[in-house]
DNA sequence: GAGTGGTCTAGACCACTCC
DNA sequence: GAGTGGTCTAGACCACTCC
């Protein structure tokens, strides 16, 4: 049993870690020792309370953020146990499309081929969550990374939740920027496809000929709303995604 | 402002929310609503704990979990603060391609084409952190949903960090799953292109026609120690990542 | 009924900032 | 010195599990 310092005792001039870190370390060690391995039950809150002679609370709230990070699991009225081995999710990081561009060294450009309020159609609306034939705004983007473009941007806007969007201007700012300042609690949710261009990309694009693009399309949720939606496409021989 | 169930008015049957979590749909609703836009100085945990009739301990930890949550920003001495618009990366989350097929309810099955020591040739060599012509660990698996092939797996795996890997049984863990489970501290990088089929491809995952293809290049890395790196191919037509 | 974790309180002391 | 957030305590009541 280590030695916890209390909180009191101490000098000011080297201010100890707080009790409950130093309960959270305790657990650490005892797990990466291999001591208290997978699915172990580890002493009660009242036996920690009682062996390290430190409050149920803050002796809760180690746990409990422990818990949180996935290091423990605990059930009401049972125990606590160390967690399982966890089946990582892995995560792909997407960056917003001018900081990637940035961080190659390129410059970022975005031609607007059009931005304009029109009918929704059938696919979009059930994307939207709108009704086939409601007004929606639409925009259409081409991103050039130093003057070759690098991604295609055909994105459907809520016009009740952003009216502003048709008058934004997009040439310093890209619409993910824009939506993001605008709701701080944006989610997205993703599907990444690959397809071969069609004509339509190439022509946007400047593909000469046909080529594999990577498709994502994104959905940006504030709440059960959707406010936007876009399909993404990158030609798979000009950029990659890290 | 609203009205705060307490714990002990409440009948049994219809458990209320937590005091601390209905504390904290109270500010994200305030949040959300503009009423408290970024930057915004929010009321202190003493005013709280006055205007709603709550202990602070209870504030405290609303406050505290949407902090860290990246909701608030709290300085001592200072204030609360409503933090500034994050320009958030947007992750793409990867499950194992058994758990995507799993969840898309198929039934998940490995081939495993070979599982082999080989000399490592430059390009592979460079990924690796090893000398061209270092013996490596070499696998190639395909993945099967429902008998359909909708992922090529290359992997190469450093012999010295995983030296009982062509013992290893794929038909049942995969290899990601196996890493995982033996490194906990795994950390992974990837990139991600899109290309279109070869002969190669086209061969092991039985593709009729050249087709396009979501290629991820897949590091795993333990501290700065390359584990194992690997080419994942899925066929575009038969596979989405979500 | 004994033991577990989940929540909440009222009060305390503290470090820090601003004036 | 007044106000802020950070931590900690001792005690309480509760829901839940297991026997």
């Amino acid at each position: 049993m280590p030695h916890f310092i209390s909180q009191k005792d101490d000098r000011p001039y080297s201010p100890p870690k707080p009790l409950y870190e130093q309960v959270k370390s305790y657990v650490l060690k005892n797990m990466e020792s291999g001591e208290w391995p997978a699915y172990f039950q580890l002493p009660s809150e009242h036996t920690l309370v009682r062996e390290m002679g430190i409050s149920r609370m803050t002796i809760h709230r180690a746990l409990r953020e422990l818990t949180q990070a996935g290091y423990l699991e605990r059930i009401q009225g049972v125990g606590t146990f160390v967690a399982a081995p966890k089946k990582q999710r892995k995560a792909i990081e997407l960056s917003e499309i001018d900081d990637i561009i940035r961080r190659r060294g390129g410059r970022h450009q975005c031609d607007v081929h059009f931005l304009q309020e029109e009918p929704i159609d059938n696919d979009a609306a059930a994307m939207m969550a709108m009704t086939s034939g409601e007004e929606v705004y639409r925009s259409y983007f081409v991103h050039r990374d130093n003057g070759l473009p690098v991604m295609l941007e055909d994105r459907y806007v809520h016009p009740k939740f952003m009216p502003e969007y048709l008058e934004s201007d997009f040439t310093h700012l890209t619409a993910d920027t824009l939506l993001s300042q605008k709701f701080a609690l944006l989610s997205h949710s993703h599907v990444v496809q690959a397809a071969v261009s069609n004509a339509e990309i190439n022509h946007f694009l400047e593909l000469e000929t046909t080529t594999a693009c990577i498709v994502i399309n994104r959905k940006s949720w504030l709440g059960d709303d959707v406010i936007s939606a876009a399909r993404l496409v990158f030609p798979g021989n000009r950029i990659q995604l890290t």
